[in-house]
DNA sequence: ACCATTGGTGAATATAAATTCATAATATGA
DNA sequence: TCATATTATGAATTTATATTCACCAATGGT
């Protein structure tokens, strides 16, 4: 039962889909695994067991093939995030269930998580192609939103008066680079203790 | 006056060091508009108005060079930092100082520092040279230094008792993501409110 | 059964850069 | 002034890999 809106597909086109996935998913994990830069088509398909000439079938590029993963994770991100953002009731209480969302999102996609942030903390990849542009302009966006919440947190006195975006950014750091660290971990373990205390710093400070 | 420690050189060796470092100061200009990758010895090589060849004279190859230069800036770092570990009082005062150093240091090294934050958060080379990891483990040990002084603080109660590696966790990850914005704005303004209000978060947190 | 279309193949090609090296320029000092 | 050593040069070489392409196999419609 796979998402699907409508329309039966034939067995051709389903395999097709599942044959891009396939593609996309071994590809993930071999970026994942070595940068996008030492990354190579061949790799790519033998791990995903397809010839090159076949990746070229479903994706014009090597780039192309990077930022459409990248898009999708985006899109898994931005939909989880809308539902939170929906239910949960007050600012503060958002943005804590946002925060949590973000550090279950990391443990779900393990292996891919540390592409999405290279590219949204650095650019990584050739200027040349000059490709993550589009998604460093989709995360700016995503970032908005969290600001959206702030302002409406700080009106309702919830948060104090600082700037929405020093706010956003803030939490966004906390986040950013506990979730890299863990990701540098050997086999990193989930730890609510230190979450919880992570939140704690971010919204009641660290001196006594 | 550079901070020629003993011994008088000859002009031959002056020259040498002279060309070296005209060499690097090149390469770091480079390194950080076009990042590792797509940073070229030829483009190196015409921007210090040497030859290709004559780049190898200096340095055993790429790799190398690169990592000399974050070697080069980490030494200023920790010799900054040192220096004012050792001047202030409380933990708390090391901590804020510390802190403002840190943004003075991006403010010296402009071009340079997406260069080094890249490889402390990222992996961005080829795994193949796999030449970061010397750089990465200073890193490490440079925030434990940061942890130490977290942990004195804890004892002096002037810090609340959380573990030290969140604690340094934190502040690092504020920095982190506040300098990297910054340094992605076409010309970025030094903000000392912003920078006032992301400490204040750090001390402080941001529910009222 | 036959043709057309699409998915699949992997060896061949193209390209871009890192690195080398024979050679030239320059400095040293006898 | 000449011989030697040092430093600089950049064209040529090597290597790695993205991309193409001529060909094959299976499918589906006629």
């Amino acid at each position: 039962m796979p998402d699907g809106a409508s329309v039966q597909l034939s067995r051709k086109e389903r395999a097709f889909l599942q044959h891009r996935s396939e593609i996309i998913s071994a590809a993930e994990s071999v970026f994942a695994e070595k940068g996008y830069v030492s990354t190579t088509m061949e790799e790519i398909a033998r791990r995903s067991e397809f010839a090159v000439g076949t990746l070229y079938k479903f994706f014009e590029n090597k780039a192309n093939l990077h930022t459409e993963i990248l898009h999708t994770k985006l899109d898994q991100l931005e939909k989880e995030a809308s539902a939170v953002f929906e239910t949960a009731e007050s600012p503060l209480e958002k943005i804590e269930s946002y925060f949590h969302l973000r550090i279950a999102f990391f443990w779900k996609n393990q292996e891919y998580f540390q592409l999405l942030f290279q590219e949204t903390t650095t650019t990584v990849c050739d200027s040349r192609a000059g490709f993550s542009s589009d998604i460093l302009e989709r995360y700016e966006t995503f970032l908005n939103r969290v600001e959206g919440i702030f302002a409406q947190g700080i009106k309702a006195r919830q948060f104090r008066p600082i700037g929405k975006q020093i706010l956003a950014l803030s939490l966004e750091g906390l986040l950013h680079l506990y979730l890299i660290r863990l990701g540098r971990q050997a086999n990193p373990k989930r730890n609510r203790k230190d979450e919880k205390q992570l939140f704690e710093i971010f919204t009641q400070g660290t001196v006594s």
